[in-house]
RNA sequence: GGAGGGAUGGCAGAGUGGUAAUGCAGCGGGUUGCUAACCCGUGUACCGGAAACGGUACCGGGGGUUCGAAUCCCCCUCCCUCCGCCA
């Protein structure tokens, strides 16, 4: 959500950005629609000040058992006119909350210009695509031919886009998942927390998801939403609240199910688990003084890098170009990991920040300290990691010629020392 | 599913028609050599104003009654308690 007074102040500025969103400019509609608000509301507050006046006048001359005739039919005649300017001034903030809700965040001044994700730029890699001595294959053929991967038995049960893990793989994200939450709360200082996965339209609103979102969501018979990410529970934590500045930053992580109807992927990515209508995944949250959320993206980013990092894939991270930034972030870096298999890098992470879009929708503000008021905080999100794609790219890198899958050397503490996946018939599992 | 109770500022908490007590916390200022203590100020949002300052709204949300509504009436949302069922 913007701020009106600052497209007030900077209504070029405003449409620009806009601009390089792909978008019409938007201020002067904005502005027009402002004026005639502030107009009203002014000459509400002028016959509100004369009636609250009046009316005082009718206390205290009945008190004194004077006759207040009068007086009481003036404050009948501003009747009317408080009628009017109260509906305009409604009509008027509605049709301007209306324009502003639709509106996507401002992009930061460092995010390049681009329309497609072919624009987004690539900022550093890490690592060296593996090199292989025999014919490599994709995650599903590994799984299945393992027979822990199982996707006619997730069909029977749901449909298309959903697994069935059995085995070491079921095993494999559930240390995946502890692996990664052991990182962030032991060594980037994260707050474990768990949430509700069904949560109601205002948390979808204050991240941004709704209103306009709504079809990439599921929903409930009874109206509950299903989070597409646990950014939605663990941001909207700071909604409706006033912190403390020395209370931030807020860090949070949580492992959650996550749930998205793509409804605009229909025929993308239908073989295997990379895009499923549900899948699991570690989320970084941080809340922060306006002036910390810059350095606090590097270092989210960071600490999504270091998943990767130790479990020893190859990634690149790009920033994304305008056109490709999501609705509520004014800078965002995916973190793209090298899969063989496919023979290319493909998202396993995102992290953005959104400034103060979203702490405006929810609410969210601290006080500064030595400052009157209250201002709104920064929010950020990133993935740390998607822990299904992370399960593809270690399925895809660490394949073995005779199929089984060597498993990564932080994880086999996890995964009761197991150095190997093989399939049922070897392993006796 | 049944029956009750409730929602007031950051928190606690009074207020049954005359325009939001009080306490605590935090912040700013003052007194004292320091600490403690004490004193003064300080709700949020918006509008007008160069500013000083002035004004309006907000007592869960939306309507209504009234000269005037936190207070009375109607609708809705949310929270809590007990009973039943249940992992």
């Amino acid at each position: 959500m913007h701020d009106v007074r600052l497209i007030r102040e900077t209504p070029d500025a405003f449409d620009q950005g806009m601009a390089r969103r792909g978008l019409e400019p938007a201020a002067e509609r904005i502005l027009e629609l402002d004026r005639r608000r502030r107009a009203a509301q002014t000459a509400l507050q002028e016959m509100l000040t004369r009636r609250n006046a009046v009316s005082k006048q009718v206390g205290a001359a009945k008190r004194n058992g004077e006759d207040a005739a009068d007086l009481i039919a003036e404050v009948q005649s501003l009747k009317d006119g408080i009628t009017a300017n109260e509906a305009s001034e409604k009509v008027l903030d509605r049709d301007l909350e209306a324009i502003l809700e639709g509106l996507p965040n401002l992009p930061a001044a460092d995010v390049p210009d681009g329309n497609t994700e072919d624009d987004n730029r690539e900022v550093r890699t890490h690592g060296d695509k593996p090199d292989f001595d025999f014919a490599v294959r994709e995650h599903f053929d590994i799984g299945e031919d393992l027979g822990y991967m199982d996707f006619g038995a997730a069909a029977r049960l749901s449909g298309a886009r959903f697994v069935v893990l059995r085995g070491a793989l079921a095993r494999l994200e559930r240390a995946l998942a502890a692996f990664m939450l052991d990182l962030h709360t032991q060594e980037h200082g994260f707050s474990e927390i768990v949430t509700p996965v069904l949560v109601r339209e205002n948390a979808l609103y204050g991240t941004g998801q709704l209103p306009k979102f709504a079809e990439d969501l599921y929903k409930t018979a009874d109206d509950y939403w299903l989070i597409p990410t646990a950014e939605v529970t663990l941001t909207n934590l700071a909604a409706d609240g006033i912190l403390d500045e020395a209370e931030l930053p807020q860090r949070m992580t949580a492992w959650t199910q996550c749930f998205r109807s793509e409804a605009g992927a229909a025929g993308k990515d239908t073989r295997g688990m990379l895009r499923q209508h549900q899948f699991s995944k570690v989320e970084m949250v941080c809340v922060t003084h306006p002036d910390q959320s810059d350095a606090e993206l590097e270092r989210m980013t960071g600490c999504a890098e270091e998943v990767l990092k130790r479990l020893g894939l190859h990634y690149r991270v790009v920033v994304l170009c305008t056109g490709d930034l999501g609705f509520g972030a004014r800078k965002t870096y995916d973190i793209e990991v090298w899969l063989p298999g496919q023979g290319t890098y493909r998202e396993i992470s995102s992290c953005s920040n959104c400034g103060d879009f979203q702490a405006r929708r929810m609410k969210a503000r601290f006080r500064p300290r030595g400052e009157k008021g209250t201002r709104f905080v920064n929010t950020l999100n990133g993935s740390g990691l998607a822990v299904g794609r992370t399960m593809i790219a270690i399925i895809e890198n660490y394949q073995n010629a005779d199929g089984s899958i060597t498993v990564p050397e932080v994880l086999r503490p996890y995964m009761g020392g197991l150095e190997r996946i093989a399939s049922k018939e070897r392993t006796g599992q």
